[in-house]
DNA sequence: GTCTATACCAGGATAGAC
DNA sequence: GTCTATCCTGGTATAGAC
Protein backbone atom coordinates (compact mmCIF):
# COMPACT_ATOMS: atom_id res chain seq x y z
CA UNK A 1 0.00 0.00 0.00
CA UNK A 2 1.96 2.95 -1.29
CA UNK A 3 0.99 6.17 1.30
CA UNK A 4 0.89 9.34 -0.32
CA UNK A 5 2.40 11.28 2.73
CA UNK A 6 4.32 14.34 3.80
CA UNK A 7 5.81 12.45 6.79
CA UNK A 8 9.12 11.39 6.98
CA UNK A 9 9.37 8.34 6.47
CA UNK A 10 11.25 7.33 9.54
CA UNK A 11 8.00 8.24 11.56
CA UNK A 12 5.76 6.43 8.91
CA UNK A 13 8.32 3.76 9.68
CA UNK A 14 7.91 4.04 13.47
CA UNK A 15 4.04 4.54 13.37
CA UNK A 16 3.56 1.19 11.13
CA UNK A 17 5.32 -0.84 13.50
CA UNK A 18 3.58 0.64 16.66
CA UNK A 19 0.32 -0.24 14.92
CA UNK A 20 1.35 -3.73 14.09
CA UNK A 21 2.73 -4.59 17.28
CA UNK A 22 0.06 -3.35 19.07
CA UNK A 23 -2.55 -5.15 17.08
CA UNK A 24 -0.25 -8.43 16.36
CA UNK A 25 2.48 -8.60 19.24
CA UNK A 26 5.49 -6.77 19.60
CA UNK A 27 7.82 -8.98 18.29
CA UNK A 28 5.09 -10.14 15.40
CA UNK A 29 6.17 -7.85 12.32
CA UNK A 30 8.40 -8.10 9.75
CA UNK A 31 10.46 -5.75 7.50
CA UNK A 32 8.49 -7.08 5.01
CA UNK A 33 5.29 -5.98 6.50
CA UNK A 34 6.39 -2.76 7.12
CA UNK A 35 7.93 -1.99 3.67
CA UNK A 36 4.32 -2.94 2.25
CA UNK A 37 2.34 -0.25 4.92
CA UNK A 38 4.87 1.99 3.91
CA UNK A 39 5.59 1.74 0.55
CA UNK A 40 9.36 0.93 0.17
CA UNK A 41 11.56 -1.80 -0.05
CA UNK A 42 12.42 -3.66 2.98
CA UNK A 43 16.21 -3.73 2.76
CA UNK A 44 15.79 0.12 2.66
CA UNK A 45 14.58 -0.03 6.19
CA UNK A 46 18.24 -0.53 7.76
CA UNK A 47 18.92 2.66 6.62
CA UNK A 48 16.61 4.15 9.19
CA UNK A 49 17.09 1.33 11.79
CA UNK A 50 19.76 -0.72 11.47
CA UNK A 51 18.78 -3.69 13.90
CA UNK A 52 15.13 -4.15 14.57
CA UNK A 53 15.83 -3.51 17.97
CA UNK A 54 16.81 0.43 17.24
CA UNK A 55 13.47 0.68 15.67
CA UNK A 56 11.23 -1.49 18.52
CA UNK A 57 13.03 0.68 20.94
CA UNK A 58 11.89 3.86 19.00
CA UNK A 59 8.41 2.18 18.88
CA UNK A 60 8.30 1.96 22.74
CA UNK A 61 9.72 5.23 23.92
CA UNK A 62 7.73 7.40 21.45
CA UNK A 63 4.29 5.04 22.72
CA UNK A 64 5.73 5.88 26.51
CA UNK A 65 6.18 9.86 25.42
CA UNK A 66 2.68 10.03 23.86
CA UNK A 67 1.32 8.66 27.43
CA UNK A 68 3.00 10.59 29.45
CA UNK A 69 2.28 13.66 27.42
CA UNK A 70 -2.00 12.09 27.59
CA UNK A 71 -1.00 12.45 31.40
CA UNK A 72 -0.11 15.62 31.49
CA UNK A 73 -2.96 16.97 29.54
CA UNK A 74 -5.12 15.38 31.78
CA UNK A 75 -4.31 17.13 34.76
CA UNK A 76 -6.03 20.27 32.98
CA UNK A 77 -9.32 19.02 34.41
CA UNK A 78 -9.61 20.13 38.18
CA UNK A 79 -11.47 16.72 39.46
CA UNK A 80 -9.63 13.36 40.08
CA UNK A 81 -12.85 11.51 38.86
CA UNK A 82 -12.42 13.39 35.59
CA UNK A 83 -8.78 12.53 35.00
CA UNK A 84 -9.42 9.13 35.70
CA UNK A 85 -12.50 8.90 33.42
CA UNK A 86 -9.71 10.46 31.02
CA UNK A 87 -7.18 7.87 31.84
CA UNK A 88 -10.00 4.98 30.81
CA UNK A 89 -10.26 6.68 27.49
CA UNK A 90 -6.63 5.86 26.98
CA UNK A 91 -7.26 2.27 27.28
CA UNK A 92 -11.04 2.87 25.42
CA UNK A 93 -9.25 3.40 21.85
CA UNK A 94 -6.99 0.62 22.31
CA UNK A 95 -9.92 -1.79 23.02
CA UNK A 96 -12.05 -0.38 20.58
CA UNK A 97 -9.42 -2.03 17.96
CA UNK A 98 -8.90 -4.97 19.73
CA UNK A 99 -5.29 -4.01 20.37
CA UNK A 100 -2.93 -4.80 23.32
CA UNK A 101 -1.55 -1.70 25.40
CA UNK A 102 1.96 -1.80 23.09
CA UNK A 103 4.16 -2.38 26.99
CA UNK A 104 1.89 -4.83 27.89
CA UNK A 105 2.42 -6.70 24.86
CA UNK A 106 6.05 -6.24 25.15
CA UNK A 107 5.84 -7.75 28.93
CA UNK A 108 3.83 -10.43 27.21
CA UNK A 109 7.18 -11.20 25.26
CA UNK A 110 9.62 -10.34 27.78
CA UNK A 111 12.36 -12.52 26.24
CA UNK A 112 12.37 -11.52 23.19
CA UNK A 113 12.65 -7.78 23.24
CA UNK A 114 16.43 -6.30 24.45
CA UNK A 115 17.41 -4.24 27.03
CA UNK A 116 17.04 -0.85 25.99
CA UNK A 117 13.33 -1.31 25.09
CA UNK A 118 12.80 -3.14 28.05
CA UNK A 119 13.92 -0.35 29.68
CA UNK A 120 11.26 1.90 28.00
CA UNK A 121 8.41 -0.74 28.82
CA UNK A 122 9.73 -0.64 32.69
CA UNK A 123 9.58 3.15 32.44
CA UNK A 124 6.16 2.92 31.14
CA UNK A 125 4.51 1.19 33.57
CA UNK A 126 6.25 3.08 36.32
CA UNK A 127 5.07 6.38 35.10
CA UNK A 128 1.65 5.41 34.92
CA UNK A 129 1.76 4.21 38.47
CA UNK A 130 3.38 7.63 39.76
CA UNK A 131 0.69 9.37 38.18
CA UNK A 132 -2.48 6.70 39.08
CA UNK A 133 -0.90 6.69 42.71
CA UNK A 134 -0.77 10.70 42.45
CA UNK A 135 -4.36 10.97 40.88
CA UNK A 136 -5.97 8.82 43.57
CA UNK A 137 -4.16 10.35 47.03
CA UNK A 138 -5.42 13.72 45.22
CA UNK A 139 -9.08 12.40 45.39
CA UNK A 140 -8.77 11.80 48.27
CA UNK A 141 -7.59 15.06 49.49
CA UNK A 142 -10.39 16.61 47.77
CA UNK A 143 -12.85 14.26 48.64
CA UNK A 144 -14.32 12.78 45.61
CA UNK A 145 -12.88 9.46 46.71
CA UNK A 146 -13.41 7.93 49.84
CA UNK A 147 -11.13 7.33 52.75
CA UNK A 148 -10.70 3.81 52.30
CA UNK A 149 -8.49 4.44 49.08
CA UNK A 150 -5.06 3.37 49.31
CA UNK A 151 -3.40 5.20 46.63
CA UNK A 152 -0.60 2.84 45.61
CA UNK A 153 -2.03 0.00 46.11
CA UNK A 154 -5.03 0.58 43.98
CA UNK A 155 -2.91 2.72 41.79
CA UNK A 156 -1.17 -0.87 41.11
CA UNK A 157 -4.65 -2.84 40.63
CA UNK A 158 -6.25 -0.04 38.06
CA UNK A 159 -2.91 -0.18 36.07
CA UNK A 160 -3.37 -4.30 36.53
CA UNK A 161 -7.01 -4.09 35.78
CA UNK A 162 -6.84 -2.21 32.64
CA UNK A 163 -4.14 -4.02 31.06
CA UNK A 164 -5.62 -7.32 32.03
CA UNK A 165 -8.76 -6.14 30.03
CA UNK A 166 -7.13 -5.60 26.94
CA UNK A 167 -5.64 -9.01 27.15
CA UNK A 168 -9.05 -9.99 27.51
CA UNK A 169 -10.83 -8.44 25.41
CA UNK A 170 -8.69 -9.59 22.55
CA UNK A 171 -9.86 -13.45 23.61
CA UNK A 172 -13.37 -12.78 24.06
CA UNK A 173 -14.57 -9.65 21.98
CA UNK A 174 -16.06 -8.06 25.16
CA UNK A 175 -15.01 -4.78 24.33
CA UNK A 176 -17.06 -3.13 27.26
CA UNK A 177 -13.93 -5.08 29.66
CA UNK A 178 -12.60 -1.58 30.11
CA UNK A 179 -15.55 0.09 31.28
CA UNK A 180 -16.42 -3.38 33.72
CA UNK A 181 -13.66 -3.23 35.50
CA UNK A 182 -12.94 0.15 35.53
CA UNK A 183 -16.56 1.01 36.94
CA UNK A 184 -16.17 -1.52 39.49
CA UNK A 185 -13.07 0.03 40.80
CA UNK A 186 -14.45 3.35 41.07
CA UNK A 187 -17.31 2.28 42.33
CA UNK A 188 -15.77 1.09 45.44
CA UNK A 189 -13.66 4.27 45.91
CA UNK A 190 -16.53 6.79 45.76
CA UNK A 191 -19.57 4.62 47.75
CA UNK A 192 -19.17 5.62 50.92
CA UNK B 1 19.21 -32.71 28.45
CA UNK B 2 18.29 -36.27 28.80
CA UNK B 3 15.75 -36.79 30.99
CA UNK B 4 15.50 -39.81 32.56
CA UNK B 5 11.40 -40.29 32.91
CA UNK B 6 9.05 -43.43 32.96
CA UNK B 7 6.64 -40.81 31.47
CA UNK B 8 5.15 -41.17 28.15
CA UNK B 9 6.91 -39.16 25.48
CA UNK B 10 4.23 -37.36 23.93
CA UNK B 11 3.42 -36.10 27.40
CA UNK B 12 7.03 -34.97 28.49
CA UNK B 13 6.42 -32.98 25.07
CA UNK B 14 3.48 -31.45 26.67
CA UNK B 15 5.11 -30.56 29.64
CA UNK B 16 7.95 -28.98 28.46
CA UNK B 17 6.51 -26.92 25.81
CA UNK B 18 3.76 -25.92 28.29
CA UNK B 19 7.05 -24.26 30.43
CA UNK B 20 8.41 -22.69 27.64
CA UNK B 21 5.02 -21.17 26.43
CA UNK B 22 4.63 -19.84 30.15
CA UNK B 23 7.75 -18.61 30.20
CA UNK B 24 8.33 -16.58 26.78
CA UNK B 25 5.36 -16.80 25.06
CA UNK B 26 2.91 -19.56 23.61
CA UNK B 27 5.02 -19.32 20.03
CA UNK B 28 8.61 -18.16 21.20
CA UNK B 29 9.57 -22.22 21.33
CA UNK B 30 10.97 -24.06 18.86
CA UNK B 31 11.24 -28.03 18.44
CA UNK B 32 14.89 -27.73 18.83
CA UNK B 33 14.12 -26.05 21.94
CA UNK B 34 11.67 -29.02 23.07
CA UNK B 35 13.93 -31.91 21.32
CA UNK B 36 16.62 -30.50 23.73
CA UNK B 37 14.75 -30.08 26.78
CA UNK B 38 12.73 -34.14 26.18
CA UNK B 39 16.08 -35.94 24.75
CA UNK B 40 14.88 -37.11 21.53
CA UNK B 41 15.74 -35.30 18.21
CA UNK B 42 13.17 -32.48 16.95
CA UNK B 43 12.02 -34.52 13.74
CA UNK B 44 10.71 -37.14 15.85
CA UNK B 45 8.15 -34.51 17.62
CA UNK B 46 6.29 -34.86 14.34
CA UNK B 47 5.61 -38.66 15.01
CA UNK B 48 3.91 -37.34 18.21
CA UNK B 49 2.13 -34.10 16.63
CA UNK B 50 2.24 -33.52 13.06
CA UNK B 51 2.06 -29.55 13.38
CA UNK B 52 2.95 -27.57 15.98
CA UNK B 53 -0.04 -26.08 15.95
CA UNK B 54 -1.61 -29.51 17.50
CA UNK B 55 0.97 -29.54 20.37
CA UNK B 56 -0.35 -26.05 20.96
CA UNK B 57 -3.56 -26.95 21.18
CA UNK B 58 -2.71 -30.24 23.41
CA UNK B 59 -1.36 -27.57 25.78
CA UNK B 60 -3.68 -25.35 26.00
CA UNK B 61 -6.68 -28.10 26.17
CA UNK B 62 -4.06 -29.54 29.15
CA UNK B 63 -3.58 -26.26 30.96
CA UNK B 64 -7.33 -25.75 30.86
CA UNK B 65 -8.29 -28.87 32.51
CA UNK B 66 -5.79 -28.36 34.95
CA UNK B 67 -7.40 -25.24 35.83
CA UNK B 68 -10.79 -26.83 36.12
CA UNK B 69 -9.80 -29.62 38.07
CA UNK B 70 -8.13 -27.42 40.63
CA UNK B 71 -11.22 -25.35 40.65
CA UNK B 72 -13.42 -28.27 41.41
CA UNK B 73 -10.87 -29.10 44.14
CA UNK B 74 -11.29 -25.47 46.04
CA UNK B 75 -15.45 -26.20 45.66
CA UNK B 76 -14.22 -28.66 49.25
CA UNK B 77 -14.07 -25.29 51.18
CA UNK B 78 -16.76 -24.49 52.67
CA UNK B 79 -15.68 -20.80 53.45
CA UNK B 80 -16.24 -18.25 49.82
CA UNK B 81 -13.08 -16.64 51.31
CA UNK B 82 -10.94 -19.71 51.20
CA UNK B 83 -12.16 -20.80 48.04
CA UNK B 84 -11.14 -17.52 46.77
CA UNK B 85 -7.83 -17.60 48.69
CA UNK B 86 -7.08 -20.98 46.70
CA UNK B 87 -7.53 -19.11 43.55
CA UNK B 88 -5.29 -16.49 44.06
CA UNK B 89 -2.84 -19.35 44.64
CA UNK B 90 -3.13 -21.05 41.23
CA UNK B 91 -1.65 -17.18 40.16
CA UNK B 92 0.92 -17.10 42.70
CA UNK B 93 2.25 -20.12 41.30
CA UNK B 94 2.74 -18.43 38.39
CA UNK B 95 4.39 -15.00 39.43
CA UNK B 96 6.81 -16.86 41.49
CA UNK B 97 8.24 -17.95 38.67
CA UNK B 98 7.90 -14.60 36.57
CA UNK B 99 5.73 -16.92 34.06
CA UNK B 100 2.63 -15.51 32.05
CA UNK B 101 -0.63 -17.84 32.24
CA UNK B 102 -0.83 -19.92 29.23
CA UNK B 103 -3.82 -18.16 27.83
CA UNK B 104 -2.79 -14.83 29.05
CA UNK B 105 0.00 -15.09 27.04
CA UNK B 106 -2.08 -16.62 24.22
CA UNK B 107 -4.43 -13.63 24.67
CA UNK B 108 -1.28 -10.99 23.65
CA UNK B 109 -0.29 -13.35 21.05
CA UNK B 110 -3.58 -13.85 19.53
CA UNK B 111 -2.80 -13.52 15.70
CA UNK B 112 -0.60 -16.22 16.04
CA UNK B 113 -2.81 -19.25 16.66
CA UNK B 114 -4.90 -21.14 15.49
CA UNK B 115 -8.95 -21.89 15.80
CA UNK B 116 -8.45 -25.02 17.91
CA UNK B 117 -6.33 -23.45 20.40
CA UNK B 118 -8.31 -20.37 19.96
CA UNK B 119 -11.16 -22.35 21.33
CA UNK B 120 -9.28 -23.79 24.34
CA UNK B 121 -8.04 -20.40 25.22
CA UNK B 122 -12.04 -18.90 25.16
CA UNK B 123 -13.15 -21.95 27.16
CA UNK B 124 -10.70 -21.38 29.71
CA UNK B 125 -11.37 -17.75 30.45
CA UNK B 126 -14.98 -18.82 30.11
CA UNK B 127 -14.33 -21.20 33.28
CA UNK B 128 -12.97 -19.06 34.92
CA UNK B 129 -15.25 -16.38 34.71
CA UNK B 130 -18.09 -19.06 35.52
CA UNK B 131 -16.48 -20.22 38.54
CA UNK B 132 -15.33 -16.78 40.07
CA UNK B 133 -18.99 -15.12 39.83
CA UNK B 134 -20.86 -18.36 41.40
CA UNK B 135 -18.43 -18.36 43.98
CA UNK B 136 -18.65 -14.72 44.81
CA UNK B 137 -22.71 -14.62 44.64
CA UNK B 138 -22.05 -17.77 47.28
CA UNK B 139 -19.95 -15.25 49.32
CA UNK B 140 -22.41 -13.16 49.23
CA UNK B 141 -25.25 -15.27 49.92
CA UNK B 142 -23.68 -16.78 53.00
CA UNK B 143 -22.31 -13.27 54.48
CA UNK B 144 -19.03 -13.47 54.17
CA UNK B 145 -19.01 -10.49 51.28
CA UNK B 146 -20.98 -7.81 51.34
CA UNK B 147 -24.01 -6.35 49.50
CA UNK B 148 -21.94 -4.24 47.29
CA UNK B 149 -20.60 -7.43 45.61
CA UNK B 150 -21.70 -7.51 41.92
CA UNK B 151 -20.56 -10.98 40.90
CA UNK B 152 -20.24 -10.51 37.09
CA UNK B 153 -18.75 -7.42 36.93
CA UNK B 154 -16.40 -8.24 39.89
CA UNK B 155 -15.41 -11.65 38.58
CA UNK B 156 -14.17 -9.85 35.61
CA UNK B 157 -12.66 -7.72 37.92
CA UNK B 158 -10.66 -10.61 39.62
CA UNK B 159 -9.95 -11.84 36.72
CA UNK B 160 -8.29 -9.10 34.40
CA UNK B 161 -6.84 -7.42 37.78
CA UNK B 162 -4.84 -10.92 38.03
CA UNK B 163 -4.03 -11.56 34.30
CA UNK B 164 -2.52 -8.12 34.72
CA UNK B 165 -0.72 -8.27 37.66
CA UNK B 166 0.61 -11.20 36.37
CA UNK B 167 1.73 -9.35 32.96
CA UNK B 168 3.28 -6.56 35.27
CA UNK B 169 5.19 -9.15 37.30
CA UNK B 170 7.59 -9.49 34.47
CA UNK B 171 8.26 -6.15 33.41
CA UNK B 172 9.01 -4.81 37.32
CA UNK B 173 9.16 -7.63 39.41
CA UNK B 174 7.11 -7.06 41.69
CA UNK B 175 6.50 -10.43 43.04
CA UNK B 176 3.69 -9.29 45.13
CA UNK B 177 1.88 -7.87 42.28
CA UNK B 178 -0.79 -10.92 42.68
CA UNK B 179 -1.57 -10.17 45.97
CA UNK B 180 -1.50 -6.89 46.50
CA UNK B 181 -4.44 -6.20 43.57
CA UNK B 182 -6.31 -9.17 45.37
CA UNK B 183 -6.26 -7.94 48.75
CA UNK B 184 -7.53 -4.92 47.64
CA UNK B 185 -10.20 -6.49 45.86
CA UNK B 186 -10.94 -8.68 48.58
CA UNK B 187 -10.54 -5.49 51.09
CA UNK B 188 -13.51 -3.84 48.99
CA UNK B 189 -15.69 -6.98 49.16
CA UNK B 190 -15.47 -7.63 52.82
CA UNK B 191 -15.34 -3.98 54.56
CA UNK B 192 -18.82 -3.16 55.15
C1' DG C 1 9.32 -44.60 17.43
C1' DT C 2 13.56 -42.50 16.53
C1' DC C 3 17.07 -41.41 13.59
C1' DT C 4 19.77 -38.69 9.54
C1' DA C 5 19.35 -36.05 5.74
C1' DT C 6 17.24 -32.69 3.32
C1' DA C 7 13.77 -29.67 1.31
C1' DC C 8 11.81 -25.40 1.87
C1' DC C 9 10.68 -20.92 3.37
C1' DA C 10 10.66 -16.63 5.99
C1' DG C 11 13.09 -13.21 8.08
C1' DG C 12 17.05 -10.14 9.26
C1' DA C 13 20.96 -8.23 7.53
C1' DT C 14 24.73 -6.54 4.21
C1' DA C 15 27.03 -4.95 -0.26
C1' DG C 16 27.16 -2.11 -3.76
C1' DA C 17 24.91 0.17 -7.86
C1' DC C 18 22.14 4.15 -8.89
C1' DG D 1 17.90 7.26 0.42
C1' DT D 2 16.31 3.62 -2.20
C1' DC D 3 17.04 -0.07 -4.99
C1' DT D 4 18.40 -5.24 -6.46
C1' DA D 5 20.82 -9.08 -5.34
C1' DT D 6 22.51 -12.05 -2.12
C1' DC D 7 23.86 -14.29 2.23
C1' DC D 8 22.83 -16.58 6.36
C1' DT D 9 20.26 -18.27 9.99
C1' DG D 10 16.70 -20.63 12.21
C1' DG D 11 12.63 -22.98 12.03
C1' DT D 12 8.86 -26.25 10.26
C1' DA D 13 8.18 -30.15 7.90
C1' DT D 14 8.91 -34.54 5.02
C1' DA D 15 11.23 -38.89 3.29
C1' DG D 16 13.07 -42.95 4.15
C1' DA D 17 16.49 -45.99 6.63
C1' DC D 18 16.97 -48.48 10.97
Amino acid sequence: MAKPSGRPIRDELVEAARALAQANGVAEFSYADLANDVGIRAASIHHHFPKKEDLLTEVARRYRENFATSLQDLEQRSSALDRLAGYRDLFRVAAVESNMCLCGSAAAEWSSIGAQTRSEVIRFFDEQFVWLSRTLAHGVTVGELNERVDPEADASLLLSALEGALLLTRADGATDAIDTVFNRIMALATKR
